[in-house]
Order: C-alpha cells, then structure tokens, then sequence
DNA sequence: GTGGTCTAGACCACC
DNA sequence: GTGGTCTAGACCACA
C-alpha cells in the first residue's frame, strides 16, 4: 500500500497515517497478518522523523489495529472487538460532531452528506461494498 | 438563539462557539443583519473568558459568517458562496477521511454511519431538517 | 499525590508514572475530575523530560483514565466501561503471564501470590477493601 | 517436557523459553542434573532463529537455573536459594504493581484477581497446584 | 536489521 | 500559562 502525508494540512502528520492504515485495514486491502513497512523504512520514504511513524503505530497498536513483534516489526493484528457498544458510540460522536459541523458550514445537508460518505466509500472499497 | 458548551469534550471551547453559530447561520435560525450577544455578555453567560469568545467571533468574521462594526457589535453577514464546488468538495473530503477511518476501524459501516449522521442532525436541528 | 520513579529499573520511566496514577485512579485516591500537575511541572519534580510525562498521559486518556483539555490541563476522566469482557480478559491474561512467571521463578505458589496481592491491595487501598 | 512458543504475543519468544523451563525447574518437572536439548535441535523444533534459545539458556545460567558443560550441554542446575527474603519481596512488588494497575483499571477487584490467577495457574500446570 | 525509550529543543494552538 | 506535534539524535532490547 502507498501512504501519502500532506505536510501543511491542519491535520498532524501522525494522524494522517494512521486514518490510512485504518482505512486499508477496515477496508481489507491490508490483510490480517500483513506486514507494514518498518518503522525507518516508512519514515525515509516519507521524509520523516522516524518518532512520528512510530507514534502512528503505537496508536495503531492501542486501538487494536496492528500488533507488534519485537526485532521483527508491525503487522496488521486480527480484528476484534475491542470496545463496549457504549464506548463505540461515544467515540464516533467525538468525531462526528467536527466533521458536521464542518459539512454544514460548507453548505451540505444531511442528505448530500449521506451521498457523499457513500460515494467516498464506494471508491476506496469497490470490492467490499 | 441559544448557545451551549461543554467544557470537558475534546472540541475546544471557541470552536463550539464557531460551530454552533456557523449551523445557526447556515440553517437560517439566524436570519442575516440579525445581531449577536456582545462578547462580554456572552462570556458571562457561558462563564467563559472573554477572549474565547473574541476567537470565535473573530475566525467567524474572517471566513465571512459574521461582520463587526465598530461600536455597535456583530452581525449576521449575508451569505455568500465563498469556495467554488471543487474546493467544497476537497475541503469535504479532507474531514471526511479521518471520520470515516475512525468509523470504520469502530465497526460502523456505510448504512450504519448513514444512520448515525442522521439521528446526530435532527437531534441538532430538529425543525430544520 | 506523590508520584515517584526510579530511573535505573527495567520498566520504563513512563510506565512507572502510568501505573501509579492508574492505581491511585481505581483506588479512588485521586477522586473523578481531579486536576493533575501540568506535564511541565511534573517533570520538572521528577527531573524528566516533559515528553516522558506526555507520553505517559496520553497512554492514561487513550485507556479512559485521564481526559485532557486543551489550554487546561489534564483531569482524571470519570470511570466508564471502555473495553468488552473479552477484551479485558485477554488485556488482563496479556500482563498476568509474565507477572506470575516472574513470581514462580521467586519461588512464591498459587496461594501465597493471593495472599501477597491481598496484602498489597489492603496497604494501597485501606479504605476501599 | 513441551516447549510453546507463541510468536504474536507481547512476549520475547526467549522470554517465553526462560519463563517455562524456570516454571518447570520450580515444580520440580525437571529434575536437577537432567539434560536440556541442544540449543541447535530446540532452535530447529520450534523454528527459531539458535540465537534465541542461546540467548534464553544464557539467561538461564546466569540466574543459576541451568549449568553448562562445556561440549556436553546445558543441565537443570542444583536448586539454590539466591535472594534472601525481603529481596524476593521487593521483586515480587516491583513486578506486581504494573500488573495490579491494569488490572485494577480494566475493572477486576482483588477477588476476581485471585480468582483469575488460579485458573491460569492450573491451566499451565494442572498436576503440580 | 527490527522496535522501544528517553532527551533536548522547537513551534503551534488554546485558554 | 496549558497541551500537541515534530525533529534530531542517542542508547537499549530483541531476532
């Protein structure tokens, strides 16, 4: 899988690897058991400090998406299910709120919004949905 | 209009402020020229510095939600189509993705984050939708 | 409350701080929404680098025990179920099976681990047990 | 005696090796002065890399739980007492506080812990407890 | 070679 | 003042 960062975005470097490494995963084109790019290796194609990648895959490793091998590196970790209904919840509420509030100001309605999501997903998915 | 904040959720406080002025704005429930609290009010209101809500109105005049006028307070602007359809589209998608990682990685899938959006928006502004 | 680390020991630095505050959270020693020293002051106490004491927090708002506000500082989030029973179980096996091999190697059985956990539990928590 | 390895959990592998043949030296499950396979034949039955099993038996000797003969291998070594009392106690705390704070955090009370600890106990060595 | 921890120091966002 | 991100560079543990 590529991974591509946007150095000026407003979103840190971190998160946007780790929103893709999520993405691949939920999506399935990293499968259970895949390997990712060590730590240096990502880093030297991204031009980043190596710090950076490996606060995303230890983000990534809390949240139950990949596991790590010590001396042998990151790979993508069985899915399972990690948090209570409840807390699952509370935490797409967390960022369903920014992500809203920000659509609307854009000038999408709830409908618009819908398609959009759907449109999105279609093209990062294709096979899944 | 009624503004609320919570202070212990992970937005900050002036972007509530933003963010629920923005929705009033682009929903109507603002009408434009309409005036709003004046920054001293409103932070007692809300207990919050008056600086906080200096922020918020200042971001707001800036991306053209508000207009201030010199010693008489802040208004409602009129509406205008700032972004061109593109650059809407972009600035969507650059929320969009980091929501739907996180959706995703939760366990949500489209139909379900569809819902989700929903029930989130008429909770917000039940008579609008 | 007092947080102390000893800098030559096999468990990190940052995983002292943790535990401790972890402990002192579940024990009720540090009551819900308990303001905690500022990453800058707490590492100044303990003569570390504030990015020790961040890391530290941040595991602690990623397992639920801390929430964090910007401009703010750090609070001691209120107890919520975060993980499911299998995932506490396998998080709970995940630390036991080195603890108790470490305590077998000292020649301690089944029954005197309980009762040392006892004791330990009563001496930390004399109240709550 | 059956030597497990697991390569994906948190555990070193040569930590995993240390833990069972020190658990099966302390039940009495290997008999002083029996032999151990050769680091090589091990290596090759659980499809590790021989630095791992040397390093492990390494580890061992140096704690006085295994001996080597020079060109004959590596023996169970005569039980001796190495820590005095209050040394036990004080490595039996330092490895049990990072464990009672997970567990504590993940909801368990001292009771369930006990309770969990026998079940993990019998079901590594149901004959000895 | 791999990941894990820690330091020092910079810059930004928020209150 | 607070937390959050990022860089540069060091040292250790593991395979």
């Amino acid at each position: 899988m590529r991974i591509q960062v946007t150095t000026g975005s407003s979103i840190p470097i971190y998160r946007q690897v780790v929103d893709q490494i999520r993405h691949a995963s939920a999506t399935g084109k990293l499968a259970v058991g895949a390997p990712l790019p060590s730590v240096r290796v990502l880093a030297a194609e991204l031009v980043l400090n190596p710090n950076t990648i490996a606060k995303a895959y230890a983000a990534l490793v809390r949240d139950g998406v990949l596991e790590s091998q010590q001396g042998r590196g990151y790979f993508v970790a069985a899915r399972r299910e990690i948090y209570t209904r409840k807390e699952r919840q509370r935490r797409l509420e967390e960022v369903m709120d920014p992500f809203l509030a920000e659509a609307l100001t854009l000038g999408f309605d709830g409908e618009q919004i819908g398609v959009e999501i759907r449109k999105r997903l279609e093209k990062l998915a294709p096979s899944t949905e």
